[in-house]
DNA sequence: GCGCTGATCGAACGATCGTGCTTTTGTTGC
DNA sequence: GCAACAAAAGCACGATCGTTCGATCAGCGC
């Protein structure tokens, strides 16, 4: 079992590097198999069909995401130091020399093709990853509410979506306007969410 | 020059909704002309080529946008009131009996189908579009500051870029995820924008 | 040595892609 | 009502799409 998982992964990397640029739709057997030196039959075998290429791809990209942002945050002490550590690691997973992915986040583009979608077994299994991610960033956040570094009062998961929000105006401005006080503005962006939960909510004027 | 622009306006929009849910990339002549009951040639002769088709749509949008949100907007008295409206028309700008788009906001789409393409007219066009809007958000945010509405201090691009984000995180919400509260969150996520606009920021503990 | 199994390849399929031509149809000005 | 012109259709092209099928090639137990 060892040269045919070998090269799905070196075709499953390929994948996800030119996913992250064309997106899951642009992803195209024959243009994978040119970049990988296969042919198209031969690659194609690994995978069934095309959607069961893009459903690996995405399961592909969510171990990535989880090695490279997720298991070093957990190392931190829990509360504020570890979702700090999510926020820096997240910034730039999509950096690194290892995946080093051209068209930045794979997970928006496919948030953004998938959307509209009707419901089919890629559209599902990305929906749960989403999810499973939004409410790990809720469990973070609610574990600096033990640890007493927020408030009690606060909304868990609203500061998950919020700094969902964050995440996507950062890429937004820095993939696509090129604007390079992109991670400033969102690092900002970031301590003003941290600083709203740190204390009790203001009442309104 | 009747007939002619006639039906490009009935092709833009069917292009748009069918961009909406598809993406620029997955618009093709074929299907549009199918949906429009042309023969793919007479409709291909209205746009000389397809990335002038997709230019075509984009503009199309621009001016079903502004003509949905900005220009009511700019009814409203200046400062927060005319903000609060902006927002609020934001909010669903793609819904309306007379757009009626299927997939949702076609600028969030483009904006991922584009940020990693090479520069080109599309991109360019497009880019140029999207700093406008972030301009006029600032722009409203600062007519609000000499309204005397918002502290002096406040940085409107950062609060451009910010309500960008809390956009962003709704139409994720509740396109992709399909989450009941989305629009709540986005309610509350502006709120809290307004009232750090409206004090000074507080200093950190 | 032989035969089996999994990996890969080459060739081909029907469909659809964007894009040219030429021809027919419709509209409009005089 | 007819010439002039714009709009739409018809048809075909090379390319590429996802997919299938049969052939080849390696490694490995026996």
């Amino acid at each position: 079992m060892g040269k045919g998982d070998e090269t799905r992964q070196v075709v499953l990397g390929q994948a996800l590097r030119t996913a992250s640029t064309l997106g899951l739709r642009g992803l195209t057997i024959g243009a994978l198999a040119e970049q990988t030196s296969m042919s198209k039959s031969g690659l194609f075998a690994h995978f069934k069909s095309k959607e069961q290429l893009q459903c690996a791809v995405i399961e592909y990209a969510s171990e990535r995401f989880v090695e490279r942002v997720l298991r070093p945050a957990l190392r931190e002490p829990r509360g504020e130091r570890r979702l700090r550590a999510l926020f820096d690691r997240w910034l730039d997973w999509d950096g690194g020399a290892d995946l080093a992915l051209p068209g930045g986040c794979v997970f928006i583009s496919a948030s953004a093709e998938l959307d509209d979608e009707a419901d089919g077994v890629l559209r599902d299994r990305f929906v749960r990853n989403q999810r499973d991610w939004l409410d790990t960033l809720a469990s973070v956040f609610r574990s600096g509410i033990t640890e007493g570094h927020f408030d009690a009062d606060s909304d868990s998961e609203q500061f998950a979506h919020d700094l969902y929000g964050v995440m996507l105006a950062y890429h937004h401005a820095t993939r696509l306007l090129r604007d390079p006080h992109a991670e400033q503005r969102a690092r900002v962006a970031f301590e003003r969410l941290l600083s709203l939960a740190r204390r009790p909510t203001p009442v309104p004027v």
